[in-house]
DNA sequence: AAATAGTTGACTGAAATAGTGGGTTATTAT
DNA sequence: ATAATAACCCACTATTTCAGTCAACTATTT
Protein backbone atom coordinates (compact mmCIF):
# COMPACT_ATOMS: atom_id res chain seq x y z
CA UNK A 1 0.00 0.00 0.00
CA UNK A 2 1.84 2.89 -1.14
CA UNK A 3 1.69 6.06 -3.16
CA UNK A 4 3.46 6.45 -5.97
CA UNK A 5 6.27 8.73 -7.47
CA UNK A 6 3.87 10.51 -9.58
CA UNK A 7 1.39 11.11 -6.76
CA UNK A 8 3.91 12.47 -4.50
CA UNK A 9 5.27 14.49 -6.96
CA UNK A 10 2.31 16.13 -8.34
CA UNK A 11 1.35 17.60 -4.80
CA UNK A 12 4.73 18.29 -4.09
CA UNK A 13 5.04 20.82 -6.87
CA UNK A 14 1.28 22.39 -6.20
CA UNK A 15 2.98 23.44 -2.72
CA UNK A 16 6.21 24.43 -4.47
CA UNK A 17 3.69 26.23 -6.65
CA UNK A 18 1.66 27.63 -3.93
CA UNK A 19 4.53 28.41 -1.45
CA UNK A 20 6.30 30.44 -4.66
CA UNK A 21 3.78 33.10 -4.77
CA UNK A 22 1.30 34.37 -6.91
CA UNK A 23 3.15 36.83 -8.54
CA UNK A 24 5.14 35.23 -11.50
CA UNK A 25 4.38 31.73 -12.93
CA UNK A 26 6.20 29.26 -12.10
CA UNK A 27 8.60 27.30 -14.50
CA UNK A 28 8.63 23.57 -14.47
CA UNK A 29 12.59 23.98 -14.66
CA UNK A 30 12.65 25.74 -11.71
CA UNK A 31 10.36 23.39 -9.47
CA UNK A 32 12.47 20.39 -10.63
CA UNK A 33 15.65 22.19 -9.73
CA UNK A 34 13.82 22.96 -5.98
CA UNK A 35 11.95 20.19 -5.63
CA UNK A 36 14.58 17.77 -7.33
CA UNK A 37 12.43 15.91 -10.19
CA UNK A 38 12.83 15.35 -13.47
CA UNK A 39 11.67 17.79 -15.87
CA UNK A 40 10.08 15.54 -18.78
CA UNK A 41 8.53 13.75 -15.53
CA UNK A 42 7.40 16.72 -14.45
CA UNK A 43 5.74 18.05 -18.01
CA UNK A 44 3.73 14.72 -18.24
CA UNK A 45 2.29 15.49 -14.70
CA UNK A 46 1.57 18.92 -15.06
CA UNK A 47 -0.03 17.78 -19.12
CA UNK A 48 -2.76 16.08 -16.50
CA UNK A 49 -2.66 18.97 -13.63
CA UNK A 50 -3.94 21.39 -16.59
CA UNK A 51 -6.53 19.20 -18.20
CA UNK A 52 -8.23 19.00 -14.96
CA UNK A 53 -8.09 22.67 -14.73
CA UNK A 54 -5.79 22.86 -11.02
CA UNK A 55 -3.07 24.81 -12.93
CA UNK A 56 -3.15 27.89 -15.39
CA UNK A 57 0.15 27.95 -18.06
CA UNK A 58 1.55 30.75 -19.92
CA UNK A 59 4.14 30.41 -22.66
CA UNK A 60 7.48 31.77 -23.40
CA UNK A 61 9.92 33.82 -21.33
CA UNK A 62 9.04 34.59 -17.86
CA UNK A 63 6.13 32.00 -17.97
CA UNK A 64 5.16 28.90 -16.17
CA UNK A 65 2.01 27.66 -14.63
CA UNK A 66 0.04 29.28 -11.68
CA UNK A 67 -2.51 27.75 -9.33
CA UNK A 68 -5.90 28.44 -11.20
CA UNK A 69 -7.67 29.13 -7.63
CA UNK A 70 -6.39 29.60 -3.88
CA UNK A 71 -4.70 27.15 -2.86
CA UNK A 72 -6.97 27.06 0.63
CA UNK A 73 -9.43 25.89 -2.39
CA UNK A 74 -7.17 22.79 -3.39
CA UNK A 75 -7.63 19.58 -1.94
CA UNK A 76 -5.08 16.54 -2.52
CA UNK A 77 -7.62 14.83 -3.06
CA UNK A 78 -8.23 16.85 -6.51
CA UNK A 79 -4.31 16.34 -7.50
CA UNK A 80 -5.13 12.30 -6.47
CA UNK A 81 -7.91 12.54 -9.19
CA UNK A 82 -6.70 14.92 -11.74
CA UNK A 83 -3.56 12.27 -12.32
CA UNK A 84 -5.14 9.28 -11.96
CA UNK A 85 -3.72 8.60 -9.03
CA UNK A 86 -6.54 5.98 -7.46
CA UNK A 87 -7.20 4.86 -3.85
CA UNK A 88 -8.32 1.51 -5.03
CA UNK A 89 -8.58 -0.77 -1.69
CA UNK A 90 -11.14 -3.30 -2.68
CA UNK A 91 -10.16 -6.52 -5.31
CA UNK A 92 -13.08 -5.80 -7.33
CA UNK A 93 -12.45 -2.25 -7.75
CA UNK A 94 -15.87 -0.73 -6.12
CA UNK A 95 -17.26 -1.81 -9.66
CA UNK A 96 -20.96 -2.92 -8.65
CA UNK A 97 -21.51 -5.32 -11.12
CA UNK A 98 -17.84 -7.60 -10.34
CA UNK A 99 -17.44 -9.70 -7.65
CA UNK A 100 -14.47 -9.76 -5.41
CA UNK A 101 -15.21 -13.49 -4.43
CA UNK A 102 -16.35 -15.36 -7.55
CA UNK A 103 -19.78 -17.17 -6.44
CA UNK A 104 -21.15 -13.62 -7.54
CA UNK A 105 -21.18 -12.13 -4.04
CA UNK A 106 -19.03 -9.54 -2.57
CA UNK A 107 -15.72 -11.02 -0.73
CA UNK A 108 -15.99 -11.00 3.35
CA UNK A 109 -13.97 -8.11 3.03
CA UNK A 110 -15.51 -5.97 1.01
CA UNK A 111 -17.25 -3.73 3.46
CA UNK A 112 -14.12 -3.36 5.67
CA UNK A 113 -11.86 -2.21 2.29
CA UNK A 114 -14.50 0.11 1.34
CA UNK A 115 -14.36 1.56 4.60
CA UNK A 116 -10.73 1.84 4.37
CA UNK A 117 -11.07 4.21 1.05
CA UNK A 118 -13.54 6.50 2.85
CA UNK A 119 -11.01 7.30 5.67
CA UNK A 120 -8.25 7.30 3.49
CA UNK A 121 -10.49 9.54 1.03
CA UNK A 122 -11.97 11.67 3.74
CA UNK A 123 -7.93 12.88 4.98
CA UNK A 124 -6.82 13.68 1.79
CA UNK A 125 -9.99 15.86 1.11
CA UNK B 1 -2.55 3.75 -4.15
CA UNK B 2 -3.66 0.32 -3.68
CA UNK B 3 -3.45 -3.09 -1.88
CA UNK B 4 -1.99 -5.89 -3.21
CA UNK B 5 -3.56 -8.97 -3.78
CA UNK B 6 -1.36 -10.62 -1.64
CA UNK B 7 -2.53 -8.30 1.17
CA UNK B 8 -6.26 -8.83 0.31
CA UNK B 9 -5.78 -12.42 0.13
CA UNK B 10 -3.94 -12.75 3.58
CA UNK B 11 -6.87 -10.65 5.18
CA UNK B 12 -9.72 -12.71 3.28
CA UNK B 13 -8.14 -16.04 4.45
CA UNK B 14 -7.81 -15.28 8.00
CA UNK B 15 -11.20 -14.27 8.26
CA UNK B 16 -12.39 -16.69 6.08
CA UNK B 17 -10.78 -19.14 9.08
CA UNK B 18 -11.93 -17.09 11.91
CA UNK B 19 -15.45 -17.90 10.19
CA UNK B 20 -15.25 -21.54 9.82
CA UNK B 21 -15.05 -21.87 13.50
CA UNK B 22 -12.38 -23.65 16.14
CA UNK B 23 -13.51 -27.29 15.92
CA UNK B 24 -10.93 -28.21 13.46
CA UNK B 25 -7.65 -26.55 11.04
CA UNK B 26 -8.32 -25.20 7.83
CA UNK B 27 -7.09 -26.34 5.18
CA UNK B 28 -5.22 -24.19 2.49
CA UNK B 29 -7.19 -25.99 -0.55
CA UNK B 30 -10.67 -25.41 1.06
CA UNK B 31 -9.84 -21.77 1.71
CA UNK B 32 -8.48 -21.74 -1.59
CA UNK B 33 -11.87 -22.77 -3.36
CA UNK B 34 -14.06 -20.95 -0.77
CA UNK B 35 -12.30 -17.34 -1.75
CA UNK B 36 -11.18 -18.45 -5.39
CA UNK B 37 -7.65 -17.57 -4.36
CA UNK B 38 -4.62 -19.74 -6.27
CA UNK B 39 -3.48 -22.40 -3.46
CA UNK B 40 0.24 -21.97 -4.14
CA UNK B 41 -0.37 -18.68 -3.22
CA UNK B 42 -1.70 -19.07 -0.29
CA UNK B 43 1.36 -21.05 0.43
CA UNK B 44 3.70 -18.33 0.34
CA UNK B 45 1.28 -16.54 2.54
CA UNK B 46 1.05 -18.57 5.04
CA UNK B 47 4.26 -19.36 4.92
CA UNK B 48 5.25 -16.00 5.96
CA UNK B 49 1.29 -15.36 8.52
CA UNK B 50 3.07 -18.82 10.51
CA UNK B 51 6.67 -17.30 11.05
CA UNK B 52 4.99 -13.99 12.65
CA UNK B 53 3.08 -16.39 14.45
CA UNK B 54 -0.87 -15.68 13.63
CA UNK B 55 -1.79 -19.14 12.84
CA UNK B 56 -0.35 -22.79 13.79
CA UNK B 57 -0.37 -25.48 11.18
CA UNK B 58 -1.18 -29.19 11.36
CA UNK B 59 0.07 -31.40 8.68
CA UNK B 60 -1.23 -34.68 7.26
CA UNK B 61 -5.11 -35.47 6.65
CA UNK B 62 -7.85 -33.51 8.94
CA UNK B 63 -4.68 -31.03 8.83
CA UNK B 64 -4.71 -27.43 8.17
CA UNK B 65 -4.31 -24.06 9.88
CA UNK B 66 -5.82 -22.80 13.15
CA UNK B 67 -5.63 -18.63 14.03
CA UNK B 68 -2.98 -18.79 17.13
CA UNK B 69 -4.87 -16.65 19.01
CA UNK B 70 -8.75 -15.46 19.41
CA UNK B 71 -10.04 -13.61 16.21
CA UNK B 72 -10.65 -10.26 18.65
CA UNK B 73 -7.60 -10.45 19.36
CA UNK B 74 -6.12 -10.10 15.93
CA UNK B 75 -5.72 -6.89 14.17
CA UNK B 76 -5.33 -5.96 10.37
CA UNK B 77 -2.15 -4.20 11.20
CA UNK B 78 -0.22 -7.37 12.61
CA UNK B 79 -1.39 -9.43 8.90
CA UNK B 80 0.14 -6.62 7.30
CA UNK B 81 2.88 -6.65 8.83
CA UNK B 82 3.54 -10.58 8.91
CA UNK B 83 3.41 -10.35 5.16
CA UNK B 84 5.35 -7.57 4.57
CA UNK B 85 2.18 -5.02 2.97
CA UNK B 86 3.83 -2.06 3.55
CA UNK B 87 2.27 1.13 4.32
CA UNK B 88 4.57 3.53 2.75
CA UNK B 89 3.12 7.18 1.85
CA UNK B 90 6.65 8.78 2.17
CA UNK B 91 9.18 9.08 -0.47
CA UNK B 92 11.91 8.33 1.86
CA UNK B 93 10.44 5.45 3.44
CA UNK B 94 10.28 7.05 7.22
CA UNK B 95 14.19 6.56 7.42
CA UNK B 96 15.47 9.06 9.65
CA UNK B 97 19.00 9.34 7.57
CA UNK B 98 17.41 9.48 4.43
CA UNK B 99 15.76 12.52 2.76
CA UNK B 100 13.06 13.01 0.30
CA UNK B 101 14.16 16.44 -1.00
CA UNK B 102 17.81 16.39 -2.27
CA UNK B 103 19.31 19.41 -0.64
CA UNK B 104 19.43 17.31 2.86
CA UNK B 105 16.24 18.24 4.32
CA UNK B 106 12.71 16.50 4.39
CA UNK B 107 10.44 17.63 1.05
CA UNK B 108 7.70 20.31 1.83
CA UNK B 109 4.81 17.55 1.78
CA UNK B 110 6.88 14.70 4.46
CA UNK B 111 5.06 15.26 7.06
CA UNK B 112 1.64 15.38 5.53
CA UNK B 113 2.21 11.71 4.26
CA UNK B 114 3.10 10.47 7.68
CA UNK B 115 0.42 11.91 9.11
CA UNK B 116 -1.90 9.96 6.34
CA UNK B 117 0.42 6.74 7.44
CA UNK B 118 -0.71 7.62 10.96
CA UNK B 119 -4.66 7.64 9.62
CA UNK B 120 -4.62 4.37 7.57
CA UNK B 121 -2.53 2.39 10.40
CA UNK B 122 -4.93 3.71 13.25
CA UNK B 123 -7.52 2.34 10.54
CA UNK B 124 -6.13 -0.95 10.28
CA UNK B 125 -5.06 -1.00 14.23
C1' DA C 1 1.04 -48.09 2.76
C1' DA C 2 -1.59 -44.57 0.89
C1' DA C 3 -3.59 -40.31 1.08
C1' DT C 4 -3.48 -35.85 2.80
C1' DA C 5 -1.72 -31.41 3.58
C1' DG C 6 1.87 -28.43 4.90
C1' DT C 7 6.87 -26.79 3.42
C1' DT C 8 10.19 -24.94 0.34
C1' DG C 9 12.41 -22.85 -3.59
C1' DA C 10 12.95 -21.61 -8.22
C1' DC C 11 10.94 -19.72 -12.07
C1' DT C 12 7.92 -16.81 -15.33
C1' DG C 13 4.62 -13.69 -17.83
C1' DA C 14 2.43 -9.46 -17.54
C1' DA C 15 1.67 -5.08 -15.98
C1' DA C 16 2.85 -0.87 -13.83
C1' DT C 17 6.26 2.46 -12.69
C1' DA C 18 9.53 5.86 -13.40
C1' DG C 19 11.56 7.73 -16.13
C1' DT C 20 14.39 9.46 -21.00
C1' DG C 21 14.75 11.79 -25.32
C1' DG C 22 13.64 14.43 -29.23
C1' DG C 23 11.21 17.55 -31.46
C1' DT C 24 7.41 21.42 -32.00
C1' DT C 25 4.96 25.64 -30.96
C1' DA C 26 3.86 29.93 -28.65
C1' DT C 27 5.48 34.05 -26.33
C1' DT C 28 8.50 37.50 -24.73
C1' DA C 29 12.64 40.43 -24.38
C1' DT C 30 16.33 42.44 -26.94
C1' DA D 1 13.35 40.27 -36.76
C1' DT D 2 15.55 37.20 -33.88
C1' DA D 3 16.98 34.65 -30.16
C1' DA D 4 15.85 32.74 -25.96
C1' DT D 5 12.58 30.68 -23.12
C1' DA D 6 9.30 27.54 -21.59
C1' DA D 7 5.22 25.07 -22.43
C1' DC D 8 3.53 21.17 -25.28
C1' DC D 9 3.52 16.56 -27.31
C1' DC D 10 4.73 11.92 -28.49
C1' DA D 11 7.21 7.75 -28.58
C1' DC D 12 10.15 4.69 -26.38
C1' DT D 13 12.54 1.86 -22.58
C1' DA D 14 14.62 -0.15 -18.44
C1' DT D 15 13.43 -1.72 -14.07
C1' DT D 16 10.68 -3.41 -10.66
C1' DT D 17 6.77 -5.46 -8.69
C1' DC D 18 3.03 -8.48 -8.84
C1' DA D 19 0.64 -12.60 -9.27
C1' DG D 20 0.92 -16.89 -10.03
C1' DT D 21 2.87 -21.55 -11.61
C1' DC D 22 5.45 -25.69 -11.09
C1' DA D 23 7.90 -29.27 -9.00
C1' DA D 24 9.69 -31.68 -5.39
C1' DC D 25 9.85 -32.89 -0.45
C1' DT D 26 8.30 -33.88 4.41
C1' DA D 27 5.29 -34.87 8.18
C1' DT D 28 0.97 -36.90 9.87
C1' DT D 29 -3.06 -39.54 9.95
C1' DT D 30 -6.09 -43.33 8.66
Amino acid sequence: MKITSRGRYAVLAMVDIAKHGESSPCSLAHISIRQNISLSYLEQIFNDLKKAELVRSQRGPGGGYKLSKNSSDIRILEIFDAIDEKIKTTGCGNNPKAFCSGNGKKCLTHNFWEELEGVIGNYLN
